[in-house]
DNA sequence: CCTTAAAATGAAATTGAATTTCATTTTCAA
DNA sequence: TTGAAAATGAAATTCAATTTCATTTTAAGG
């Protein structure tokens, strides 16, 4: 699943007139190797365990490159961090976020995406791109939630 | 349509021990009859109108306040702004925004709503809060932009 | 294998919105 | 009227995002 995230950057790369390098191939590498929505920081102390002469500037210009050519996704949540996310071509997916323990869920439903068509047609507006993100406690956390409750 | 919210702040204010003043209800007076989706500066600048005098500091903390109490919704769209708009009790609604104008179009859909709820149980999430925003070409600059590719 | 122009890198500086600090003023309950 | 708590406003601080700039690297052509 990389090999093939790494000759598509290889196109956009030559494609685009720009250059391939070491420091960019590495940042792409722990990149697609990471677990997505991961924060600039984050990111960057993986890559040094890697090169520790990478610098955070190069880190930041190739995440800002990658989501430019499709290969990331930024995302923003309601914490307002900002992070990123390897975006597999043809994919998409929207999330469910606790707001207790910070998990993260993917989801994809064919039916939130039509419904959005169909609101989207009604105003008269040609739809490129969309955010949903549902925000509450999972699983566990609203187990956690209900016992403190009950010691009360 | 102001009273009531105004009555609102008033129940809130003495509930939590905090202390009307002229530059909060100036503020609140300004907020609730502008356009919603304003951001902090645009807010200033009309506040600053009614009484010159009121700091930048204070509105901000006023509006922190107002949404704290819930008679404010901070929004941060794609374009990375904050915003904020009046939250009158018991509404909610989610957003269409053209990203050629900026024009934002507000809509409530319960189909939406319960679909989120049922995808929210089939992971097990409680959910309290939810964002979606649809982003594309409103209908009018669905037509220039046709007309600008049909010039061709 | 050279040359060299364009692109990339990395450390440091800058930016700007959000937030905090602090001296002063205002509110309001007693 | 008084005093403690809260609010105000100007200025300072914070901090992630972005830019600057001197130096290094890439890759195409000879
Ligand atoms: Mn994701
Ligand atoms: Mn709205
Ligand atoms: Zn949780
Ligand atoms: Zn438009």
């Amino acid at each position: 699943m990389d090999a093939m995230e790494s000759n598509r950057f290889k196109k956009m790369i030559s494609k685009e007139g720009l250059k391939s390098t070491r420091q960019r191939s590495e940042i792409l590498d722990v990149f697609l190797h990471s677990a997505g929505h991961q924060n600039l920081a984050e990111i960057y102390a993986r890559v040094t365990k890697v090169n520790p002469k990478i610098g955070y500037t190069t880190v930041y210009r190739t995440l800002k490159l990658l989501t430019r050519l499709g290969l990331a996704v930024q995302r923003k949540f309601a914490d307002g961090e900002t992070r990123y996310e390897p975006n597999p071509e043809g994919t998409h997916h929207d999330h469910l976020i606790c707001l207790r323990c910070g998990k993260i869920i993917e989801f994809k439903e064919e039916a939130m995406e039509s419904l959005q068509n169909k609101i989207a047609k009604r105003y008269g507006f040609s739809i490129f791109q969309h955010r949903m993100e549902l925000y509450g406690y999972c699983g566990s956390c609203t187990s956690k939630k209900d016992l403190k409750r009950s010691k009360r």
